[in-house]
DNA sequence: GCTATAGATTGACAATTATCACTTCAATCG
DNA sequence: CGATTGAAGTGATAATTGTCAATCTATAGC
């Protein structure tokens, strides 16, 4: 786990050489860091990215029934797919009779986003 | 483990009623989203964030003996981050003497980003 | 050569993850 | 009501991950 960055002291060098130049202080700070890991993680797999992918091209709400094909998964993987998605506050879902349709949050992505530009 | 996306043909549907309109396809394919995944995989702990933002930050190429005191982690284990970093290519390094000098490789982050945006 | 040092590697461990078969839940249809 | 269906939940399991202590490697200085 991180910690708030600071600029430690710096350890005994060998004698008469500095190691390198003080590094810029980074202003990425613990929890933004951890807010940006969680997206991050949210779409470290090749599925969950072409679910969000899918979501976010079409606008409007996705059946699950139509995710699940896409893959060669079954259908609760599919389920714990989305789960991990919902959680980790990318996606949310609706439920229309026996259906549930699935659907991007805009904003989810944004601060990652502005941090990789 | 996704596939090629493909629009599967439908399942059996409650009499009269279609579950919903067909999906977008997706024109995210297996390979892009593979070279995705693994970025953000590397992206998705808070440390490895941490490191490239600092890495991005500084102009330069950094000694491991400033990264590793900004964090609460052992030298190994931030070694380790570092190799998890440079395995996903988004950074490389250089060893001179004793030290050796971490930096970002510039377009790592491209392909990532550009699906972002 | 000997010692000290920076950094990587190894081995171990607990925690997490992706997946499936099976089950459960809720809603619809007859 | 009873049967069916879409989707989520529950184990279980194999694979992966983050961490550290201990070790190893290569370089520098004496």
């Amino acid at each position: 786990m991180s910690v708030e960055l600071e600029l430690a002291p710096k350890q005994k060098r060998a004698a008469g050489e500095r190691c390198c130049e003080p590094v810029v202080y980074p202003d990425l700070e613990h929890g933004q860091a951890e807010r940006m890991a969680t997206v991050a993680k949210a779409l470290s797999d090749p599925v969950r990215l072409q679910l969000v992918d899918v979501l976010r091209k079409h606008a409007g709400k996705v059946c699950v029934c139509e995710l699940v094909p896409l893959f060669e998964l079954s259908q609760p993987t599919v389920s714990h797919h989305l789960k991990v998605l919902r959680e980790a506050g990318l996606v949310d879902s609706e439920r229309r009779g026996l259906w549930a349709y699935y659907y991007v949050i805009p904003d989810a992505l944004e601060e990652l986003t502005t941090w990789l530009i």
